[in-house]
DNA sequence: ATACCGATTGGCT
DNA sequence: GCCAATCGGTATC
């Protein structure tokens, strides 16, 4: 487990996502008996964002990214899938940071567990497979990984790197699967990763909506 | 009440 | 590379 000192402070997440972001990479995150490094990362910026969930104002699903920073949003998408954002920035501003890609430095046989027969490369390589492999879900969201509520049975930790990342080999981009405005490469390079991990997705442009399917 | 769609993944070609 | 699965959230009627 994940001493306590090196948690990171809510001031941490108090700040502008777009600086909160790149400076997670190569923090660790702890959940259910599984450590990982994070490796890429995507910055949401509420609702002057048209990427956003929140882009559209609150919701109850959205709730959570209106409040303060240091809380946990988990949403559900494509029928099986929970992805976990931090929320960042100040209160109302319902910023926050996608965890997309990481490497699992503790609770291998856990990780096993939970990704059944994958390639360990594939174990948090993309949110939704993070997701699963942390044990992060709908009961999640919300929770306060700043100042847990003491007794708290399962911890959520997000802690300092072990070791600092190069500034250098940190890489930006366009945002995954992102339709719409959202998606422009050139008003919106929100996506950030660790040059060379194996752990990092691969880009996939958002889908061009044109009409409605039928069926 | 109902229709549409998604910040994805895994399996198959 | 392509595509179906799958269901909660949101908008609309």
């Amino acid at each position: 487990m994940e001493p306590d000192c090196e948690r990171l402070p809510r001031d941490f997440f108090a700040r502008p996502v777009l600086e909160v972001a790149p400076d997670l990479l190569g923090c660790r995150v702890s959940h259910a008996g599984v450590t990982v490094r994070l490796t890429e990362v995507e910055a949401y910026a509420g609702m002057v964002d048209p990427g956003s969930h929140a882009y559209r104002g609150p919701t109850p699903r959205t709730q959570v990214m209106f409040g303060p920073a240091g809380f946990l949003y988990v949403y559900f998408t494509y029928g099986n899938h929970w992805c976990a954002n931090l929320v960042c920035g100040h209160e109302g501003s319902a910023e926050a940071v996608l965890l997309r890609g990481a490497e699992v430095i503790d609770g291998f046989d856990v990780a096993r567990e939970r990704r059944g027969n994958a390639r360990e490369r594939d174990w948090c390589r993309g949110p939704g497979r993070l997701g699963q492999t942390l044990a992060l879900g709908r009961d999640e969201t919300g929770r306060d990984f700043c100042r847990p509520p003491l007794g708290d049975p399962v911890d959520l930790v997000v802690s300092r790197p072990q070791c600092e990342v190069d500034r250098s080999a940190v890489r930006t981009g366009p945002r995954v699967g992102v339709s719409g405005p959202g998606g422009d490469a050139e008003r919106f390079p929100w996506r950030f990763w660790i040059d060379g991990e194996p752990t990092v997705s691969t880009y996939r442009p958002g889908v061009v909506r044109t009409r409605a399917r039928s069926r």
